[in-house]
DNA sequence: CAATTATGATAGTAACACTATCTCGAAGTA
DNA sequence: TACTTCGAGATAGTGTTACTATCATAATTG
């Protein structure tokens, strides 16, 4: 099994934290940080003494706390989109394609050996609470012209294209895809903490096959002509 | 045209701010505020500054800044049950009532006479882009407990029951219903900072009509049997 | 060996999110 | 009329957050 290393917009980080032991430190235990304590009670602070290094080092690579989230979720939608890549190889049918990309966006995340230094599974409980913070911010349309959400974006363009291969007349294929993405992860935030707004039943095997058949029926109901 | 006074869970607000002069204003101002500034950077000082008066007098009212926030949603979504109830008046057909729920989630918002004192053009902006925030932390549990959500749980379970007047054997009525209404402020979001990952084009007349016609044809295909 | 660079150590600042206490004036009550 | 209560303003203080700046030192590189 190769390890390899995802390739992050420049813009999000001052020294990249792939390229040191204290880079990759910071990335890994701000991932075990943030799925423990949640992003508004995380502080680099903290993130420092956990590390036993100084906020001072800490600035050095990330200009600041949202920079640091933008970038960890940045690196889940490329995983993402590398792990469609990889599951699509040689597969012609769009509709295929179409399920398939669903099926990796709301699978159950396990540990991937191809990225030892990351913690999947805990990265995708981020991403469910918090991923939606990166781009709510008075800061949206800054951030987005640094290309700091390209990584979403070019996912969704990619979905959306399969979507116009099966049905070329459909109108709202971004949206489509979009709306079936961040639904992905509410849903499961939803099932449980506030189950009366999910028909998602809260037992772990079941979860995210249900989740995927909802997708799944929703986006291919909706392209139907 | 009468004027009234939505009811809003007492667990949000330590003194009822449609009572006193003082509240009304905090409740008015902050909507400006959170509407200019956006939710980070705005906090119970600058408030008080703006409305002339403490920050000691305004923790009389609510307890932090995100209680104020859950207050302003939870009276947001209290204000769209109670147009469905007056637009729904009298109309038997659940297929009617579900077009005109999705309408009124969806319409572009203007001053309602109703309640004189809110503006409902700036509270929508807000509920597009902070309202997610609002269960989007650590204390989610406890907050639902104290039925700081009810408004919006109280509205996903009355449109969902429309759907199953139409279709009873449909399976995901409350994850349809809770991903229509968050899609709808996503789309809007999106079509003003991320127009890639929307097809609604931002011309001021035509969106609002758009994103209806989005969400109408996502809800109606997914419940075909 | 010199020069660069990464990190650590330390200090400092403005703003934020509160908490506490005291005063004053108005309204309601005996 | 006197007495009490209560809402609001004024002021002060605390611990934390989100940085910024500077200096020393160890490791790496040329």
């Amino acid at each position: 099994m190769a390890t390899l290393q995802l390739l992050i917009n420049e813009n999000l980080f001052l020294r990249d934290p792939q390229e040191t032991e204290l880079g990759r430190k910071i990335v890994q235990d701000s991932i075990a940080m943030i799925d423990e304590l949640g992003f508004e009670k995380f502080t680099f602070k903290k993130l420092a003494q956990r590390i036993d290094s100084t906020e001072a080092s800490i600035y050095r690579y990330f200009e600041n706390k949202h920079k640091l989230l933008v970038y960890l979720i940045a690196w889940y939608w490329n995983w993402i989109e590398y792990r469609i890549d990889y599951c699509t190889q040689n597969i012609e049918s769009p509709e295929r394609k179409l399920e398939i990309a669903l099926k990796v966006i709301a699978e159950k995340k396990d540990k991937d050996p191809t990225f030892p230094q990351i913690d999947e599974e805990a990265l995708y409980r981020i991403v469910i609470a918090e991923s939606d913070k990166t781009y709510l911010t008075k800061q949206v349309d800054e951030d987005n012209k640094e290309g700091l959400f390209r990584g979403f974006k070019s996912l969704c363009k990619r979905v959306a294209s399969y979507i116009l291969e099966i049905n070329p007349d459909y109108v709202y294929p971004h949206s489509l895809v979009s709306t079936a993405m961040q639904a992905g992860h509410q849903q499961l935030f939803y099932a449980q903490h506030l189950p009366s707004l999910s028909d998602l039943n809260n037992s772990e095997d079941e979860l995210y096959l249900q989740n995927e058949k909802f997708l799944k029926e929703l986006v291919f109901h909706a392209i139907k002509n």
